[in-house]
DNA sequence: GTCTATATCATGATAGAC
DNA sequence: GTCTATCATGATATAGAC
């Protein structure tokens, strides 16, 4: 079984490999970590390994999705508790920001990993659904008003942009302050930038 | 001789090299590039490649290097050309979206690849000197009293976020349209969401 | 289902002729 | 300085015992 299923118990093998091998892509990179790598972290054998994955490159795939239905199951609750895009937006800088926080590696591999490069694949991380979800959101904002009228990738380019660099930022250790300390500061440049 | 100085002649073996370099990772990625690939691609041996670098991650650092120089070179050109930060900023983003469309695969290599995989030593992107330069824009551009007083990271990075992600839609081919002619759009949103 | 041991293959790097 | 031919390393993926 290749893929990883929401309903999968913690500390199952499966999930064991997954985590040892986003903390070893985090770490070193896709090419950098060989399949013994996965399964000394993993504390599974190599074998083990193959059987409950094709090859390497199913794992990462396992990961990318999993991580990626994390994202849109947590934007689709924030869709559920606000209306206005102004307070949808805003709760989704919020969201991306704690995330960082609380699984820096799992931010690290959705964001700054070239998935390209082992994923080929797997459509790019901005047309993936998350991002089409955001796009959604300021596209409802611009039907009520809220929001100028404009091409919808660049208004959401411009409201999460400065968000998303700040974390590359904090990512890269540039950054030393945790990101919601700056929530208040990036949420105003960003929502002035577009708002009507 | 492993670096790249700025005073080599295009067509050299040094340079060839290098170009072949930059296509091939941007292709394929720099692990799916192997020294015999470069080599054919390049039209030499791959004996003079390792005449002319230590090894494949010289010839990534020299290309690295290379791009980050040229670039640097151009936003010193803009700070001796413009004075306010409104000015210099836009032409900034100007010439980040020209260099996207007119050399797709030097912006691809430089902002979209993740150089920590192979260039360990380098420093992130966004704590190279380009970036640093661009901060000193936005830092001078509070000092004029054109930009509101805030943490400068966070500005440059809502400043500079919205144009950066279009530009990384670009070249995912999510965005059909050159970016000059999303450049009102953007720099307004931004202008807006940091000027006094 | 899980493990160890291994076959196979591709790559980075070198040696040595010219 | 440039080339071809080769080596040594380390990876992926599999086979077969338990």
């Amino acid at each position: 079984m290749a893929r990883t299923p929401a309903n999968v118990q913690p500390g199952q093998i499966n999930e064991r490999i997954i985590a040892a091998a986003l903390q070893l892509f985090r770490q070193r990179g896709y090419f950098s970590t060989s399949v013994p790598d996965m399964a000394r972290t993993a504390q599974v054998s190599v074998g083990s390994i193959y059987h409950h994955f094709k090859d390497k490159e199913d794992v990462a795939r396992a990961l990318y999705l999993g991580l990626t239905e994390r994202l849109q199951d947590a934007l689709a609750d924030i869709a559920r508790k606000h209306v206005p895009a102004h307070d949808r937006c805003r709760a989704v800088m919020a969201m991306l920001f704690e995330l960082t926080e609380s699984d820096r590696d799992a931010m690290d591999f959705m964001l700054y990993a070239k998935h390209r490069d082992f994923l080929p694949s797997e459509r790019p991380i901005c047309s993936s659904r998350p991002f089409e979800t955001m796009r959604a959101f300021v596209e409802a904002g611009m039907e009520r008003g809220e929001i100028r009228r404009m091409d919808v990738m660049v208004a959401t380019s411009c409201l999460f942009g400065g968000a998303i660099r700040l974390i590359t930022a904090r990512l890269d250790g540039v950054l030393a302050e945790p990101l919601p300390d700056r929530l208040d500061a990036v949420w105003e440049c960003a929502w002035r930038g577009v708002a009507a």
